[in-house]
DNA sequence: CACTAAACCTGGGAGC
DNA sequence: TGCTCCCAGGTTTAGT
């Protein structure tokens, strides 16, 4: 499941592999996956552009074209962009393949929650996906005093307000879990009990975590791939999601699982307060 | 405003 | 082996 270190390796890896090729034909095999402009037809809008830059905003992948066109990809739970060097038989899971000037960019979905949208670049950062996102946790621009603010005019569980994009963008269960563990806080405490210097914990969690999921290339807990189809290695520094029921690692006790924000949440009873 | 639930989907695992 | 059931979760939308 796609998390902003997960989105930004497969941006990292793609960047490698297709900028400055051109998108020569566009078969879109399961139309729900690829939405377009308003009556313009996906494929033609797409044809005999070139991939000129690749960006992030969030968990979102966004794919600047020439002639002011960008595609914003969101992978959701089990979405996939896999570059192929060489031409590849398209699976029963592959919604949209780009044959480029040089291999070809298979997009596939196994939940087919993912989508594709085709904008123009003026409009990107007004489309309603993205203009409601919160800060970039890794931007220099986003500060504890930026999260303190933020978290102050909600009044959910923390767990909550962490999974909420407008809040901070890119965390999802995987990263806030593990934030908030690295915390020391327990997931379903209600925002406005936090502390200042449990705020100023959190800030340093998340961001820490977030960077060394990406330094990791992400975490590959099932089906996340990056853009050659590799797996991430985070998922060997979990330290609670995916392990109810087995050890702490720090001390030893045993993790328990919830419900917060109709989520599954894991966490250490010990280590959390 | 904030919460919950449903909807969107399929595969994998558990239990029988 | 094969069936059923439940679970996984990001986001939007509808309802309370």
């Amino acid at each position: 499941m796609p998390e902003l270190p997960e989105v930004e390796s497969i941006r990292l890896s793609l960047a490698a592999r297709i900028l400055g090729k051109t998108i020569e034909d566009v078969e879109v095999r399961w139309p729900p996956a690829a939405v377009s402009l308003a009556d313009e037809d996906f494929s033609a809008l797409a044809r005999n552009r070139t991939i000129e830059s690749l960006d992030r905003r969030g968990k979102y992948l966004l794919m600047n074209l020439s002639h002011g066109l960008t595609m914003i990809i969101h992978f959701r739970m089990t979405g996939r962009l896999i570059y192929y060097p060489e031409q590849h038989e398209p699976n029963k899971h592959t919604h949209v393949v780009f044959r480029l000037d040089q291999g070809e960019l298979h997009y596939s979905d196994i939940r087919k929650f993912g989508r594709i949208q085709l904008v123009s670049f003026q409009m990107a950062f007004k489309a309603a996906c993205l203009a409601k996102l919160g800060p970039e946790p890794l931007d220099e621009s986003f500060t504890f005093d930026q999260l303190g603010m933020r978290l102050a005019r909600k009044k959910s569980t923390i767990k909550a307000a962490l999974l909420d994009q407008t809040v901070v963008a890119g965390i999802g269960n995987i990263y806030a879990d593990e934030a908030l563990f690295r915390a020391g806080i327990l997931p379903d405490r209600n925002t406005a009990s936090l502390k200042v210097s449990e705020i100023i914990l959190l800030y340093d969690a998340i961001c820490e975590v977030l960077q060394e999921g990406i330094t990791a290339g992400g975490t590959s807990f099932r089906d996340y791939r990056d853009a050659d189809g590799k797996k991430g290695a985070f998922q060997e520094n979990l330290m609670v999601y995916g392990r109810s029921g087995q050890e702490c690692k720090y001390c030893g006790g045993q993790l328990a699982k919830i419900k917060v924000a109709g989520r599954t949440t894991v966490y250490c009873p010990n280590c959390q307060k």
